[in-house]
DNA sequence: AAAACTCTGAAAATATCTTGACACAAACCA
DNA sequence: TGGTTTGTGTCAAGATATTTTCAGAGTTTT
């Protein structure tokens, strides 16, 4: 166990394990905005986490400091400390443990990689591609390989709430003819495929491009073959330190979209979540309302 | 209207050329204690600096900042740019478009929460949580809710080629028995639960629990009921400006977890993925060598 | 050297913040 | 299901903080 007294952070991290929902909620604002949020009022910080004032003061009480003054007080000599210091340290994550963790090594290659790929994105090509998705006239089909079919399933999961007509298609030879059948011209195909293309997806991809799907590619830097019948292809950086690819970058891009094609549905999909929230309401799916 | 608003410190510094004695002992006093002197009352440093508080209430007004809160608003803000890593802050892809734009809005949101959660993550506990998932005595189970399962998917699929005896198990009340019947006392339950919680998810914790698995859970900062039957926990920030909650924070520390289980376990896994080659080699899985 | 002006701090007025009391709602338990 | 506990927000009182007022000290001007 660390010290006794430890910095400010790391005590509510902590006492995260204690704390009810809303101080959860509450705790939770501080850390993301640490330690800035913690400099203003009570009455500003309770309205930016979207908590009553009271919560505040009770937290900080919780926390074994006097009150929010107190607290405040705290927070601002941990912060003298930190700022006198020359060299503001510029990676916080870094300043608990030697730039050799693992933690830190693949932290800053996945930032670097989400940087990378997101400066490469064609915004008209992103909007576009987006619209197609939206187009309630088409109906959506998502694949990928060994590595990225849990993309494509998490992508199908989401976007059957956002819309109908959405299918995953898994790229297991036997399994294509019937989900092929159902394609027609002018349906999307959304296919991830990174290095160590796979075979069975660049087939399944031409069999789709063959009856006139569209399809919309997320591939890596070395690009798929499957580029040859996409309409639209993004480039995600994957490489980290590591024996394996990251898919950090597809899943980012992955949900960049699918928040783009929510707001331009916003209609449709709104009254589906709610019939959705009402069939879960009914089975006591989840553990309590809210 | 003062456009051109370099850092406050700056500001002072040039001002003080026109301030009278008083307020220069004040400004003096703040240059050398900045920024901290300017997160405290008007009165604690009205006192330290040896002046009274309507010397520190005037020298705001002077300075053009509505008065002494907006002085203070100002320096917590330049604060917050100062103390939050420029990663966060988007840079060159924020350039080419408004940055009302989905992508800007969404990138800007996931690299915060990246930010956030890998700053909280005890190295401790993460390293401890590889070494279990690396023990080749315990077996691996895995799994998810309704948004998390492709996570817990793609965490086995992996971690399959990384060492054996690893399963992923599906949330569904009628296929847990066979799968339980599996699981001993040291075995290893990688869980992944985030708001709206399951009652699925957590019954299977239990079950597991009291069987004497160890329980690793990653959750969201709302922490997971699970918590309580958890040996190690993990929390990723998940929100996003969307409809949805992001995964992406959950991906990157299942990688990451990955990378430091595959390095503990090196040589069995270089043997593994060897072989593992070669069978993909005879069935002509991919595209060509390389 | 007196008058006018400027600067400063004491003190009061005003605004804002913090925190306790309470009531309602949700969760838990029997 | 009904009773009990726990958690959370509203409200308002009390505490602090900020700002204005004003008088006197110091400085400059004539």
């Amino acid at each position: 166990m660390a010290a006794v007294t430890q910095n400010i952070e790391d005590q509510i991290a902590q006492a995260i394990e204690t704390m009810t929902r809303t101080e959860r909620q509450l705790a939770s604002y501080i850390l993301r905005h640490y330690p800035v949020a913690l400099l203003g009022s009570v009455t500003q910080l309770a309205k930016a986490a979207e908590v009553s004032s009271p919560t505040v003061v009770r937290l900080a009480q919780k926390m074994g400091f006097g009150g929010y003054p107190g607290l405040q007080q705290a927070v601002r000599e941990e912060l003298e400390a930190r700022l006198v210091s020359p060299l503001a340290k510029h990676d916080r994550w870094a300043e608990a443990a030697p730039d050799t963790h693992m933690l830190n090594r693949f932290a800053d290659a996945v930032l670097g990689n989400l940087q990378a790929t997101l400066a490469q994105i064609d915004h008209a090509q992103f909007d576009a591609t987006a619209e197609l998705l939206a187009d309630p006239e088409r109906r959506i089909f998502a694949t990928g390989g060994r590595i990225t079919l849990p993309i494509a399933d998490y992508f199908t999961t989401h976007m059957k709430v956002i819309r109908p007509g959405v299918e995953l298609l898994e790229p297991v030879s036997n399994a294509w003819p019937p989900a092929m059948l159902e394609m027609r011209a002018g349906d999307v195909l959304l296919v991830f495929d990174i290095r160590r293309y796979e075979n069975n997806v660049l087939q399944l991809v031409e069999m789709a491009a063959d009856q006139g799907a569209e399809v919309i590619l997320i591939t890596d830097p070395w690009v798929s073959p499957a580029a040859r019948h996409a309409r639209y292809r993004f480039s995600a950086q994957i490489e980290v330190p590591s024996a394996w690819d990251s898919t950090v970058a597809l899943q980012v891009l992955v949900e960049t979209l699918m928040a783009a094609v929510q707001s331009l549905t916003w209609e449709e999909t709104a009254s589906r979540m709610k019939r959705l929230e009402g069939l879960y309401e009914r089975a006591r799916f989840f553990q309590r309302g809210k």
